[in-house]
DNA sequence: CTCCAGGGGTTCC
DNA sequence: GGAACCCATGGA
């Protein structure tokens, strides 16, 4: 039996955008709904009038949404900050409904793993296998689901040599050596350190974890492309206004930069 | 055929 | 510390 949720008070907050911008692989639009995969659980979500109505069997409560949707975050007063930056404030009015996720944890930690060297569509449909073969009943493998298996098991992934990456990772999920709980109570760099222990986790997958699951917003993911254009558009480093939501400011330049590949191709000197 | 995709490990200097 | 090169896979 299908249940309902209204999310009210979800502010500027756009579904195309924040589902669009690359920081999930698993929502996909069908006509003006999105559904995804979170906990398991099927979820189809669209906007209505001032709110966005969820709708699956056995949804989470309305805290979990709000707090995966990010929505105890004042947007207004980071984009009044941000919009300091001509640059930012650029990319900011080109999708201003883009809301930083905080996705399960060891969910966000294999799917970053698999994106390194990696295309989208690929990272999707890899994601979505790992979910099919190894999880229950089609929900993502707990640590523990993976942590029980091999190379040879996870070959049908077409994964690659991150198959290794997957179960070092898996191995110290379960094991108790990389908890979502201890990461928490960390400074953001000591969590980073503490994440780049597994085999195939480095900056970028670390800060990608921190930023789209702990909810890290000072957290820099330092994707190519990103450096490339901060090179030129920020030689310095972000600007002081950006302190303290790196992260946030790093998604809304990242969504701005893959829209208009062409033109920065040209002005990064690609 | 080559090139590339939201990197990271290893091996050099 | 940084640069070069390697890694498996599939689509363009």
């Amino acid at each position: 039996m299908a249940q309902s949720l209204l999310l009210k008070n979800t502010g500027g907050l756009s579904l195309k955008e924040t589902f669009g911008c690359g920081q999930t692989f698993r929502w996909r639009q069908e006509g003006n709904a999105f559904v995804g995969v979170v906990n398991g659980q099927t979820v189809r979500a669209r906007q209505s009038g001032d709110g966005i109505r969820l709708e699956g069997d056995r949804l989470a409560d309305a805290d979990f949404w709000c707090r995966y949707f990010a929505l105890d975050m004042d947007y207004a007063a980071i984009h009044q900050k941000l919009n300091k930056s001509v640059r930012l404030g650029r990319c900011i009015a080109f999708a201003p409904g883009i809301r930083v996720l905080r996705q399960p944890f060891f969910e966000t930690l294999l799917t970053f793993i698999i994106s390194q060297n990696n295309n989208i569509p690929r990272i999707t449909g890899i994601v979505s296998q790992l979910s099919e073969q190894f999880g229950t009943d089609g929900a993502f493998p707990t640590a523990e689901q993976i942590a029980a298996l091999n190379e040879a098991d996870l070959a049908c992934l077409r994964a690659g040599w991150r198959a290794g990456y997957i179960l070092d990772a898996a191995r110290k999920a379960a094991s108790g050596e990389i908890r979502e709980e201890t990461l928490s109570g960390l400074s953001t760099d000591e969590a980073r350190q503490t994440l780049m222990r597994i085999r195939g986790v480095g900056p970028k997958v670390a800060d990608c974890v921190l930023l789209f699951s702990l909810g890290r917003w000072d957290s820099f993911p330092q994707d190519v492309w990103i450096r490339r254009a901060m090179a030129q558009w920020f030689p310095k480093g972000l600007p002081k206004c950006a302190r303290g939501f790196e992260g946030i400011a790093q998604q809304y330049l990242f969504h701005y930069i893959r829209s208009h590949a062409g033109d920065l191709s040209r002005a990064v000197g690609k």
